[in-house]
DNA sequence: TTGTACGCGTTATCAC
DNA sequence: GTGATAACGCGTACAA
């Protein structure tokens, strides 16, 4: 028993070698099946005999079997990674979202192979490129705004992909998300029903998160058609920090007073905002109302708590899943389910 | 030529068929050379002549040829990833780590595979299991807190692995983080500085959550070695989050009214401990003391701001990064770094 | 139900 | 510097 425990004394050997020493075939001769049985096995258990079932399986145990995904997905020309590539992890949204799709899909025995774009088109399409060389079952990309060379690239594959946090456009195969411009026109017609008449939407880097700035047109847009006096759109060129969130709300009130309504393109913004506001001694919602966008953790507890627009990154990740799912046990054949609206809801709390 | 075109009638093949058509054979026709030089060419154009990498460089170019990296795994016995296993991407300590340790990695061409194993030390082996059947060129794992099973896996693998975030113990192969007694240490220390008497740490999860159950126990060590006059250690068994934190303090206030030193285990549990203190009209810091720990976003923003511990998750990245780059150029031999202590800082702010 | 034979696209070792 | 050639470990017709 106990094959291959070398001895430490062969620790000679210059190259780092893989001892990835067990192979299906090592599991077959134990078993005493072929290989191939030993692969059936493998992936339908239901379809070989009882007793070599037995069999395989204890050698597989004694052994300590770890299949090869390499070279099965290599023979199967497709591997078991569905590659999800987002703008950034630290975005808490994408967390969110990453984490149940990474949850959901382990159950499936799909691994996750993750990428940053950090909002950059190049960026992205260079790890879609490396993606694909991973012949992946599927690739999740961020929203609906990509090079021509990335959907380019994504069709020519032939690889199933899901585009997610936005709806609004043709996606290159499947989508699920919602409308940043409906949104930011419920946090406009909001405000509006509280009596707010002047309006502002302070977002960050929007210049590279086309998401974020879709919110604010929709707000504008809908700010202008409700009545709103004013309504202007301030941008952040920086990240969507508690930081940032104060300094936006300086820069708006040094632009307009008179602002009355205030909503921001993340809660971590609208959080910066209700302690610079806290700081200068400026009442909310009596002199100024604020709503977020994302419902954080802390949205709920911060005084005043956060009215703000929840856009249910877990909905998303599962929705993503079971697309994914679906598609890859081809149970839709033809024309499935390819774009689902996972909608936003706006949560009332103390700060309008 | 174009042997294997086939012409888009054959589309009734009733599987998903990859179209990775392109294989670095094409490429070789194209340019005049054999497979093998464009392989090489490939890993190292160096070694290849000029007029031939010439050739070879356009042929990549006007086919589109992406390089088929499961193959190439396959026959290099060790594939371009690197498998990632943090409990949670959620926790803003792991997304930072993550988020920067993929950066590095990719800019070596190197993919992260992730996976969360929930603080479930099963779960942790199922994905190391996982995690070894891709032949990844390196496992990142969190802690050092593992079952036999993970560390036999990993040991037989002979595959690079790096424990994050965690020192203390004997790492199955390299480390990089710091000390979580010296955290709850310093954390005892300084409330103790500011003439605080009657202590208390405030965790979350510390159930399954090893490293926040050691800072809780440095802290008790070094507030009764320093003349506490009381110091407990209170658990809260759900996740960190801003809404555990107002639940701890105010269990930690019932059992004992006078406490005037609080640490947490966590910067959002602090967060919602100062809501909560607003709430009830708690002085902070004159009444109560409290500090955190990550230096999160908010921290230094809040009202009071937060004093906090700063692990740095970003150099743990780095510096993670930086060994298994180390180990796969095997630039360091036999006895390289292997344990790297990144440190903590006390930030000083308002809130004590 | 089980076994045989071939191929997946690349790397690595040699000769040349 | 370059090019045959043999693995790499497994899926999958196809035959038995």
């Amino acid at each position: 028993m106990d094959a291959g425990g070398d001895s430490m004394q062969v620790r000679g050997t210059r190259k780092r070698r893989k001892m990835q020493r067990v192979t299906m075939m090592d599991v077959a001769k134990l078993a005493q099946v072929s290989p191939s049985t030993v692969s059936l096995y493998l992936r339908k258990p239901g379809a070989v005999s009882p007793s070599a079932g037995q069999e395989i399986a204890r050698a597989i145990g004694t052994l300590g079997y770890v299949p090869n995904l390499v070279a099965g997905g290599l023979a199967a020309a497709s591997s078991k990674v569905v590659s999800i590539i987002v703008p950034s992890i630290r975005n808490a949204f994408f967390a969110e979202t990453v984490s149940t799709l990474q949850s959901e899909l382990a159950a499936e025995g799909l691994q996750v192979l993750l990428g940053h774009s950090e909002y950059g088109e190049e960026q992205e399409e260079a790890l879609v490129r490396t993606a694909l060389s991973w012949a992946p079952a599927a690739v999740v990309l961020t929203g609906l705004s990509h090079s021509a060379g990335t959907r380019k690239l994504l069709r020519a594959s032939g690889v199933p992909v899901v585009e997610m946090w936005e709806l609004g456009g043709e996606p290159i195969d499947m989508a699920v998300g919602f409308s940043h411009p409906q949104v930011g026109a419920s946090a406009a017609r909001h405000l509006l029903s509280k009596g707010r008449r002047a309006l502002a939407f302070l977002g960050a880097r929007m210049q590279e998160d086309h998401r974020a700035a879709r919110r604010a047109s929709g707000f504008e847009e809908a700010g202008r058609n409700g009545g709103a006096q004013s309504c202007e759109i301030i941008n952040h060129p920086g990240a969507a920090t508690v930081e940032a969130g104060a300094i936006l709300l300086n820069r708006a009130l040094e632009r307009n007073p008179n602002l009355n309504g205030l909503a921001f393109s993340n809660d971590l913004l609208a959080l910066g905002a209700l302690f610079e506001c806290q700081r200068q001694g400026i009442a909310i919602p009596d002199r100024i109302a604020l709503i977020g966008f994302g419902d954080l953790d802390f949205s709920a507890s911060c005084i005043p708590s956060l009215t703000t627009i929840r856009p249910s990154g877990d909905l998303i990740g599962k929705e993503v899943a079971r697309l994914i799912l679906n598609r890859i046990h081809d149970a839709a054949p033809e024309e499935a389910q390819r774009i689902i609206d996972t909608g936003h809801v706006l949560i009332e709390r103390r700060s309008t």
